[in-house]
DNA sequence: TATTGTTATACTCTATAACTATA
DNA sequence: TATAGTTATAGAGTATAACAATA
């Protein structure tokens, strides 16, 4: 399938493909996309690993912060680290659990809520950006054949693989 | 459009769509799909930045390492780690030009044809993989929709954005 | 003086390991 | 003894800035 093209020199201009297959495709444009979202939330002070976790506390207020690792595929230090930020700023709270005093349920203050409000406008306005090519149907056709791949590879509807280095494999 | 849902707890179990748009999905499947290209090449012993410059250096010999960097989107200082690697492992040659002493002229060893020719083979495994949810029609749809969407938003084809932080211009 | 490549350095992200406090 | 969270430390990746050789 490859064109074999061994060690002649300079590229045959009318070669047939020389862009890559979906797989390239999805790499390349996903890794675009992912670079616009952090432009965006950046002008309001955040990450996209924060505005992830956000979206967690506020999805199932009170989860311990043990519990986020696990989902996240990622180190508990880590999301020390993670949720120290969103804590300064004053988005969300620790409160020491009176249950189980070891743990810190989470909770986004009112603050953390309207902050959050604005990411959502934002990511609305994230998707026309990149879709911007495609019309009403087209989108749709795209978020479909997305899913089903999502689907078939065992992903976490909604949770982006990309908080640390647990979630890509490592190779020995 | 987004549900209100404030400081209410708890999700309502069937909200409409808690995973996200397109643009999400791109990213989402895009770094699954990087993270896993990384896990076959690393086999290798290489890096996707790694297979990206053999990739570029076979299809343009002789191309000096400033010229990369651009293209790249990068700092020379980048290249120079980038291709120091390459270089130790037996697969481009730096060659002194000869018409101007400051220019290395890139190229490929033997070894390093015989690598890229591996990485291609991988790479038609890694996409047969990645798409396995998919039938031929649909697999066309998803390149042609993906295609699309490159062309808007000015993405080089062939080019992944993922090199440096440059290509994900900063915020101030 | 301008350009190609290099080195030295610093900064960011993330993991590992050791530690504290609860249970 | 086991678990939630934290701190301290180290490594990888990447940029910035100063520098050498050549033009």
């Amino acid at each position: 399938m490859t064109t074999p093209r061994q060690a002649s020199e300079e590229r045959d201009a009318s070669a047939p493909r020389p862009r890559g297959g979906a797989a390239f495709l999805l790499a390349q444009v996903g890794a675009h996309a992912a670079g616009r979202f952090a432009e965006r939330v950046g002008h309001l002070g955040l990450t996209p690993p924060d505005v992830g976790l956000l979206r967690m506390i506020a999805g199932q207020p009170g989860r311990s912060q043990r519990s986020l690792a696990t989902d996240l595929g990622v180190v508990p230090s880590r999301v020390v680290t993670l949720i120290d930020n969103l804590d300064h700023k004053g988005l969300v709270e620790r409160r020491r659990s009176t249950e189980d005093r070891r743990h810190h349920a989470l909770h986004l203050s009112a603050e953390g809520h309207r902050v959050l409000d604005e990411v959502r406008q934002l990511a609305s306005a994230h998707e026309d950006d990149i879709c911007a090519a495609l019309d009403r149907d087209q989108r749709a056709q795209l978020t479909a054949l997305l899913e089903l791949v999502v689907g078939q590879q065992g992903l976490t509807p909604g949770v982006h693989p990309g908080y640390g280095q647990l979630s890509r494999k490592r190779h020995p």
